[in-house]
DNA sequence: ATGGTTGGTAGCCAA
């Protein structure tokens, strides 16, 4: 079962490189991230073509999530719990049935928050870590595999950047981010790449600006955390940074996991 | 220190 994680900036601006990659990568469960776009504004036709199930939890202009899937969803929750008043899709969870059971992955679009000074944006993010980390705790309890898969605008430690000391004033390099990353992994999770890659110079985002893929100018900041049953049938990870220097690319790139696990 | 680029949208905002 091949699991993977792309931020796609803006999915009708993507859609030929998202059906490209699709029958390159031939991926059973996608999780989209910043999609840009109404639930009724996604390429549905086109992905479903290739054989996929898409949900999708869209906004207009921006954010948005989506989870495609060869596997029929059985369940479909939409939006973080914790906060009814915020309006942001940024949160999407699919169940679905395995060999081993019911397999529950979230395509997840975790805020930004810079500039980190601001007074709304940096402390909106760490509310939104709070509340993730919470909801995490509740779904570990079903000792079920589940994969928290997305954009989670963190850089953990200082190897997951080509030039750290660039980010120290970034929202995505505060110690205060990073602890909170490093609480919610703590309640049980393994985070693939880092579990199978002990090097550095692992990127997942390069910026547009200033040549930063040309320069490998980049941060790893988009990640598959696995609950302890889903760490157990993991094989492999992978991420497909050729796609970086495509026509019209994401400024990210996929993240993969290979997990011992057959659709039932 | 600053500026550099892209997508969505129709202003500039978000990244």
């Amino acid at each position: 079962m091949k699991i993977v994680t792309w931020n796609i900036n803006g999915v009708r601006a993507r859609i030929g490189n998202l059906l490209h990659w699709l029958q390159e990568a031939n991926p059973d469960i996608v999780c989209l991230q910043e999609i840009k776009t109404v639930d009724e504004g996604f390429p549905r036709l086109e992905v479903e073509a290739l054989g996929y199930h898409v949900e999708t939890h869209g906004q207009k202009g921006f954010n948005g999530v989506a989870i495609l899937s060869k596997l029929r969803f059985d369940e479909v929750n939409r939006g973080l719990p914790g906060d009814a008043s915020d309006e942001h899709a940024r949160f999407i969870e699919g169940v679905f049935s395995t060999d081993r059971g019911a397999l529950r992955v979230v395509s997840l679009y975790l805020p930004n928050g810079n500039p980190a000074d601001d007074p709304v944006k940096f402390p909106y993010k760490l509310a939104w870590m709070e509340r993730l980390h919470r909801w995490a705790q509740e779904r570990l309890t079903l000792e079920e595999p589940l994969v928290l898969a997305g954009d989670y605008n963190v850089i953990p430690e200082p190897l997951d950047a080509r030039f750290p000391e660039n980010w120290v004033n970034d929202a995505l390099f505060q110690p205060v981010t990073r602890q909170a990353f490093r609480r919610l992994k703590n309640l049980g999770f393994t985070e693939a790449v880092r579990a199978t890659t002990e090097a550095g110079g692992v990127y997942t985002f390069w910026d547009y600006q200033a040549g930063a893929w040309q320069k490998d100018n980049g941060i790893r900041i988009d990640h598959l955390l696995l609950s302890p049953e889903a760490a157990d049938r993991l094989s492999s990870t992978a991420i497909d940074k050729h796609v970086r220097a495509w026509e019209k690319p994401s400024d990210h790139v996929p993240v993969a996991v290979e997990l011992s696990l057959a659709a039932a």
